[in-house]
RNA sequence: GCGCCGUUAGCUCAGCUGGAUAGAGUAUCUGACUACGAAUCAGAAGGUCGCAGGUUCGAAUCCUGCACGGCGCACCA
């Protein structure tokens, strides 16, 4: 629709210019907006103020030529001017029950635009540490990467969740040597256990599987061996829980990628970490310096060089992540998202250096995401992974569910930290947003339900395919015509919009906020417009038709949040 | 000390690349179910957009400075 009107406004231009009307050098791309107040039209151009400069003329008046030549159209009942030179355009009646046949026509599709271009997009999302349980902060990133991916996809890209394992630190071996020490613990043997190893309490509960599966056979064994052997154990355990939760909530990924690999030597007997370094050595941004290689971060705006191989010869972490990103690339995306937490903001600069360095500057979106902080009856609920007290996140979808979990953490802007009270997502009332915009859903079947003579308890019957049975494909649309049911229409009309808008800028919390205004949208018109009534069928099946297609977007962008769309509550 | 993010109604937050009288939800008060789901709807009240300058036809939005809060600032990951 803002194609549409786009061009309708450009024509306008291009022809009053031809006509003598205007005398322009340059025809501007108009930007439409949608106002703020109703009463200004369904969409707005500043494009008569921003010519008033070029054409030399008032802004009214710029504006009374471009009206002008607007009306008429079908879609197009009443171009006005305001102000100092806005021209509001409202939309037809017809124009608006056009797009209930689009709902109706594109189904699961409605929504979908094509600003991809069937690009490639990779995403990594989550990415912990896999020596220990998911924290709150994971599952927001997973929400958040998941959802970005649904809505990438239906905005014309192609994309790939990834999950970066980190499995190749020295955290790995902290993580063996504390599971170790638990186990010869549970054996009765004495052992020194350090500060700063991992104190949590699964550590221990990995440690007496590993115990409960093995028996106390590794309490003589080589420490060494004992302690590798342990390592990947534990590693397993740790990951299985991590794919097992991550499921749970609806999120799979299509690539685990290991930090391991990073290190294996290839064909060439050169690691990809070895490798990307000799790539940034030959594009000149590597130095020696005190034993240690470094990379001239600075060339990029870092505030210092960082080291990508230190003293004793081992890699920083930063290296591996170079390899890792230029593997991507390699790997031919056209596009990379990272999403990170904001405790490692501080790594923004250089991963962007690398990028650039490497030869793709631009090609990486950094998305970086405030932190969660849980909340229980309006006390703040401390953790610490150090000292093992902690709620994981696997606890929290235990006790609010997915649904309640996933929409709450899409809510919020990415930059704004999020505050998670617990006993308010656990709430099923008004107060809590997941259950008003289900609950418009539910109360659409039932009137679906109802209007065929289908008792609510029965369900053996798909709800889709039995309002298109219901519902004439010929319904008389021209009827709806109420303030109640054109907003309703106007609502359903800016999901591709919202599509756009989330996949353009990344902000899924376009998301819940549009839902939550088309479900209120839809209460208001379900409050002022009787749906189902026996003594007048032509209305009864026009407004069914608008209502299993406010039902259809409902699906459609729960779907994106990646949250149920009952229809029974 | 430096960097990133934030500061908008009592509370939690939107405000789309500068636009018209700054919006929702919630809390408070008042109304609406003997017809489709009241987990709903309608109305009232609620603001110095942290502070001070600047840019221009026009600023919550852009620039500078300051204050407060969160998070970072390793040859850790």
């Amino acid at each position: 629709m803002i194609d549409l009107l786009s061009r309708l406004v450009r024509d306008a231009i291009v022809a009053a210019t031809e006509a003598g009307e205007l005398t322009l050098v340059e025809i501007p791309e108009p930007h439409l907006e949608r106002p703020r107040d109703p009463s200004h039209g369904d969409w707005a151009t500043n494009v008569a103020m921003q010519l008033a400069k070029p054409a030399r003329m008032a802004p009214r008046q710029i504006a009374e030529i471009i009206a002008e030549r607007m009306s008429g159209h079908a879609d197009i009942a009443a171009v006005e001017i305001a102000g100092p030179g806005f021209i509001n355009i409202r939309l037809s009646a017809a124009a608006l029950q056009r797009v209930l046949r689009d709902v109706r026509e594109q189904g699961a599709d409605y929504g979908r635009v094509d600003i991809g271009k069937g690009r490639r997009v990779q995403i990594e999302f989550v990415s912990a540490n896999p020596v220990g349980p998911m924290h709150v902060g994971h599952g927001r990133w997973a929400a958040l990467g998941d959802s970005m991916a649904r809505v990438l996809e239906h905005a014309g890209f192609e994309t790939q969740r990834e999950f970066y394992v980190n499995d190749a630190g020295v955290q790995m071996n902290t993580f063996a040597k504390s599971v170790a020490a638990r186990y010869m613990e549970i054996n009765g043997v004495e052992v020194e256990f350090a500060q700063d190893w991992y104190q949590g309490a699964y550590i221990r509960e990995i440690a007496q599987e590993i115990m409960d599966a093995e028996g106390p056979k590794w309490v003589e064994a080589d420490p060494e061996a004992r302690e590798s052997y342990f390592k990947e154990q534990a590693y397993a355990q740790v990951l299985d829980h991590l794919k097992r939760v991550l499921h749970g909530m609806g999120v799979d990924f299509d690539v685990w990628y290991s930090e391991r690999e990073l290190h294996e030597p290839g064909a060439d007997g050169l690691s990809p970490i070895e490798s990307s370094i000799a790539t940034l050595r030959e594009a000149g941004y590597i130095f020696e310096q005190d034993g240690a290689t470094w990379f001239r971060t600075t060339d990029f705006d870092d505030d210092k060089d960082r080291v990508l191989k230190k003293a004793d010869g081992s890699y920083t972490y930063f290296a591996a992540d170079i390899a890792y990103h230029k593997n991507k690339f390699d790997r031919g995306f056209d596009r990379v998202i990272d999403i990170w937490g904001a405790d490692h903001h501080g790594y923004v600069k250089r991963m962007e250096a690398a990028v650039a360095a490497l030869g793709h500057p631009g090609k990486l979106d950094l998305v970086i995401g405030q932190l969660v902080n849980l909340f229980r009856d309006g006390e703040a609920v401390r953790m610490s992974k150090r000292t093992g007290e902690m709620v994981t996140f696997e606890d929290l979808l235990d006790e609010v569910g997915e649904d309640a979990a996933r929409y709450f953490f899409l809510r919020r802007s990415t930059d704004q930290p999020l505050d998670f009270d617990i006993g308010l997502a656990k709430e099923q009332s008004a107060e809590n947003p997941v259950f008003y915009v289900q609950y418009a859903h539910a109360r659409i079947c039932s009137i679906l339900r109802k209007a065929a003579g289908i008792d609510t308890a029965d369900e053996s019957v798909e709800i889709a395919s039995m309002a298109t049975a219901l519902i004439p494909d010929d319904a008389p649309l021209h009827l709806l015509e109420t303030e109640a049911e054109l907003s309703l229409m106007r609502k359903l009309a800016e999901f591709g919009e919202v599509v756009e808008v989330a996949a353009d800028q990344l902000l899924m919390h376009k998301l819940t906020r549009y839902a939550e205004d088309l479900a209120a949208t839809f209460h208001q018109f379900y409050t002022q417009c009787r749906v189902y009534d026996p003594e007048n069928l032509d209305l009864t099946s026009a407004r069914l038709y608008a209502v299993d297609a406010t039902r259809q977007v409902l699906a459609n962008v729960l779907g994106l949040v990646g949250v149920s769309a009952p229809e029974r509550m």
